[in-house]
DNA sequence: AAAAAAGACTGACATATATCATAAGAAATA
DNA sequence: TATTTCTTATGATATATGTCAGTCTTTTTT
């Protein structure tokens, strides 16, 4: 875990507009630039714990975090995947909770730490920014809300074709006719992303595969057939 | 649905103390208090429709909203239930979308509607009162993180158990050892909150009460051993 | 009050999925 | 390179829970 303490100020940073940053005025942009601390962090790095007191929000500059929380029988459901451009820990920060979930980093990853007042500073004396970050998070609340009810009135074979389709929108290259998912994720985790057992998982993989809806590459996944997926996942019903 | 434009003021108003407008200044209670509609709803009767466009946001005065979403399959998934107190639909007014669940009335209720502008309007001008939003918002977050967990990792015996003890905390009035939930729900509708077929919830509800934790009065439903539901619910371990 | 509709309940049954066990393969470590 | 550990894969098995069907009870409507 590597610290460069102010190394590529904000103003600069490619992946600030992709973020809730975007549209910040120059003078906003410098405080959080003089505030923030790059870090890189390798997979399965810990960046929060769940239970423990935020002190600040993290920007991804690149990688891909797991957010996720720990269930009493021990295995992890996943909450979500952030990568470049996405925000991380502010719920807590508003909420002004200890973290309500852990943080991972699942392929490594360059992470910018914003101290808590300089972030709140920023947030209360610029309310379009305030709005923009509470629209993130009224945003969030609603896809939540859409994962539990695909959780519990779902099978384990509708949510694992679904959460294929979303790797592949946001992890996804391209080749002809074939999407490939880009991000290396164990059973495992696929199978806390889904909400089920990792035997489950690699049991309809494989189903998904003899069927000729997927190409299995080691770790990786190839999306061949995206509407038989969707189909499968019940996404148009 | 009867209308009483401007009846009590929210300066008078008992259920704004238990409310998101607890701290709220004079001026600005006067300016939602100008704005609002107190109407009256039975049982049954809508609110606001997934899918529809917010116009404002509601405050309940008295009764019992369920707040859902239809799965494809038709099924009810029940998010929540709120009452006196309670606000509803913000999450859509600030997140600048259209209503991403229903609501309906589940007890005769009464309830103001404040227009988009006047509650924006206050919102904005009124720090304090933004952050309090905020943090309602964000807590909710975590609540539906929660709630997502269970779903995927504990079974249905566990999350009945425990939703009769949240119904109990949030209706339970207390009689001797007991506990009585003073909220009538169908089966169909508790299988709404756990996430389950309402079979399921009338065949656990009679093993229940062969095993001594609850009593069935009609729809009513007495709760006898609390900590044995919490046991059950695995809310310890 | 009678009729109709809706809801609660019980039983039978099918099956998706969790769990346990074991083996093969890949990756990490010595 | 050898050894150990972790991950993937596959099979066998148990069971919780969903679905369908039918009866009884309560509520609503006429």
């Amino acid at each position: 875990m590597s610290v460069h303490s102010g190394n590529t100020p904000c103003e600069l940073c490619a992946s600030r507009k992709l973020s809730l940053f975007a549209d910040l005025p120059e003078q906003h942009v410098c405080t959080i630039s003089d505030n923030k601390n790059l870090i890189s962090h390798r997979k399965g790095q810990i960046l929060f714990y769940e239970g423990t007191k935020p002190l600040g929000i993290f920007c991804i500059n690149s990688g891909v975090v797991k957010v996720y929380k720990t269930a009493s029988n021990g295995k992890e459901q996943i909450l979500h995947l952030s990568k470049k451009g996405d925000f991380l820990g502010y719920s807590a920060l508003l909420g002004e909770e200890n973290y309500s979930n852990s943080a991972m980093i699942v392929e490594d990853a360059k992470i910018c730490f914003i101290p808590k007042e300089a972030f709140l500073t920023t947030l209360f004396n610029n309310t379009p920014f305030f709005k923009r970050i509470t629209k993130a998070l009224s945003h969030e609340l609603g896809v939540m809300e859409e994962k539990l009810t695909d959780a519990t009135q779902k099978s384990i074979r509708e949510r694992l074709a679904f959460v294929l389709i979303q790797l592949g929108n946001s992890y996804g290259v391209e080749g002809g006719e074939n999407q490939k998912i880009d991000l290396v994720l164990s059973r495992e985790e696929i199978a806390g992303m889904v909400g089920t057992a990792t035997e489950s998982v690699i049991r309809l993989l494989s189903e998904f595969k003899k069927d000729n809806l997927i190409e299995l590459e080691g770790k990786r996944i190839i999306i061949k057939d995206r509407r038989g997926l969707a189909r499968l996942s019940d996404f148009y019903a």
